[in-house]
RNA sequence: GGAGGGGUGACAGAGCGGCCGAAUGUACCGGUCUUGAAAACCGGCGUGGGCUUGCCCACCGUGGGUUCAAAUCCCACCCCCUCCGCCA
């Protein structure tokens, strides 16, 4: 959530940021408008909250010195202003209703550094990696062995089940056998055991109230995305970003625990209405997929490097297994709501001849905070919200596809790099 | 799922209709004392919101209700603990 002070205090810089990503400014006008006025209807409420509660104590005073009747005149002017305090209060939290629900689809200010553009094809690019870049190598040619998409790989070895995904759970749902399986699973130990220096590892619940999705921003605004599970007031969450961010939600943390860093892999489920009939085929769009999340909370000061330290830690992972990727800068167009910041990383993937985007490292500033109300105690003894950053340190789907695909031989085999040796039995080799 | 007990400030723990936003203790901060520290003593010490910055309002698990007045009474729900049942 913005900060509603601060659009008071500069509207107009607010307003200019907030077009950037194209929120009119009458929007805005509205919000400040249901500000004025809620803000109006709360004094009403309390000034007459106060003289009830005044009267009332001389009630008290009245019963006990005896004088009953004053006190029954006193009860009546009361109970006659609480019925006038009940009405006013009633209007400031329709008011208050009204102007929060148009907050909580305010998305965040885009940092400075965010390029404008419309959408995704206007991101731009900050650099590009592949093996041997540092020594001179061009940028890697594939041959025609690695031009196979991975459903077909996948499908060869038996390695890849997509027909027993769809059988039990319908399209966009994977199944992996075998060695696919193992690989998947060894992903996740390669990632996690890589992070264990600096974050805590984390194995949070797959479900969360709805109060714990609408921190991350996920709800209200992308309803349609997410798993609901109506019966019990649940959500399936679409990332570890949302359970993590929710791990100190209405806290007060001292100063001296920042950053707080945490790492979890879960499923993510995510309903991807907004893209039926896109990448179909394989499993590059998948309602459940495997994700390592890195998340910290930090103070303002430490953000930034919070930030590059979950970039960093993408690359390693990517840098460890081979793959050639970009980094891109994502533009105002393509920004997630919630984020001030992102920086995608993409996997190149030679049997699609595609970009894939594996992680998003974002920094929220204190969006997601005012939202979960996670803060902390200042040094002059105040309080003010944290900062969230988190990243994907990788999404395995995408992960798995290209490296079947990258590393595909002229035999048709699947040799993996070495780095995933101690978790797949030293069995590299993946043949049918 | 059943029975019982309980959710109050950083923590412990009183209060069970009327100066209670909340006793007391611990912790914490400042001061006195001390060569220094400890102890002792004195003072301070929740969060958020509004505006006429001094005041007002809200918050005692959550949401309703009763009342002139609710942390306190009533109802529903959630969570925790103990026992029983069931289960991986």
């Amino acid at each position: 959530m913005i900060d509603i002070a601060q659009l008071r205090q500069e509207p107009d810089f607010v307003k200019a940021q907030l077009a950037r990503r194209g929120v009119s400014a009458s929007t805005m006008d509205e919000i400040i408008t249901l500000d004025g006025e809620h803000r109006q209807r709360l004094q009403e409420a309390e000034a007459l909250r106060a003289q009830v509660k005044e009267i009332s104590r001389q009630v008290g005073e009245a019963n006990k010195a005896g004088k009953k009747d004053e006190a029954e005149q006193l009860r009546l002017r009361s109970r006659e202003l609480g019925e006038q305090e009940s009405a006013a209060s009633e209007v400031a939290a329709q008011v208050n209703e009204s102007l929060r629900s148009k907050l909580l689809m305010v998305p965040n200010l885009p940092d400075p550094r965010v390029p404008e553009g419309k959408d995704e094809t206007e991101n731009v690019e900050i650099s590009q990696w592949w093996v041997g870049q540092d020594s001179g190598a061009p940028f890697p040619t594939f041959a025609e062995h690695q031009k196979k998409p991975h459903w077909e790989v996948g499908q060869e070895l038996g390695i890849l089940d997509l027909e027993a995904g769809a059988k039990l759970a319908g399209s966009m749902f994977a199944l992996y056998r075998g060695a696919g399986a193992r690989l998947i699973r060894s992903l996740g130990f390669y990632a996690l055991n890589a992070h264990l220096d600096a974050y805590e590892e984390i194995r949070p619940p797959h479900f969360a109230l709805t109060e714990t999705m609408m921190s991350t921003g996920h709800l209200p605004k992308s309803e349609d995305d997410m798993y609901a599970m109506e019966r019990d007031g649940l959500w399936a969450i679409p990332t570890a970003e949302v359970p993590l961010t929710s791990m100190h939600r209405g806290e007060i943390l001292p100063r001296e625990n920042f950053p707080i860093r945490m790492t979890a892999q879960t499923s993510c489920f995510r309903r991807e209405s907004g893209s039926a009939g896109r990448d179909t085929r394989g499993v590059l769009r998948l309602h459940e997929f495997d994700k390592v999340e890195l998340f910290a909370y930090c103070l303002p000061e430490q953000a930034e490097e919070s930030h590059a330290d979950i970039l960093h830690r993408a690359e390693s992972l990517l840098q460890g297994l081979g793959l050639t990727y970009r980094l891109l800068e994502l533009c105002t167009g393509d920004l997630g709501s919630a984020s001030a910041r992102t920086v995608d990383l993409e996997v190149f993937s030679p049997g699609v001849d595609r970009w894939l985007e594996v992680s998003s490292v974002s920094w929220f500033r204190d969006y997601q905070a005012r939202r979960a109300n996670v803060r902390y105690r200042t040094e002059d003894g105040s309080t003010a919200f944290v900062h969230t950053v988190n990243g994907s340190a990788l999404a395995w789907a995408r992960i798995w596809a290209a490296l079947v695909e990258t590393y595909r031989q002229a035999d048709g085999s699947v040799q993996l790099p070495e780095v995933l040796a101690p978790f797949m039995g030293n069995q590299l080799t993946i043949r049918s």
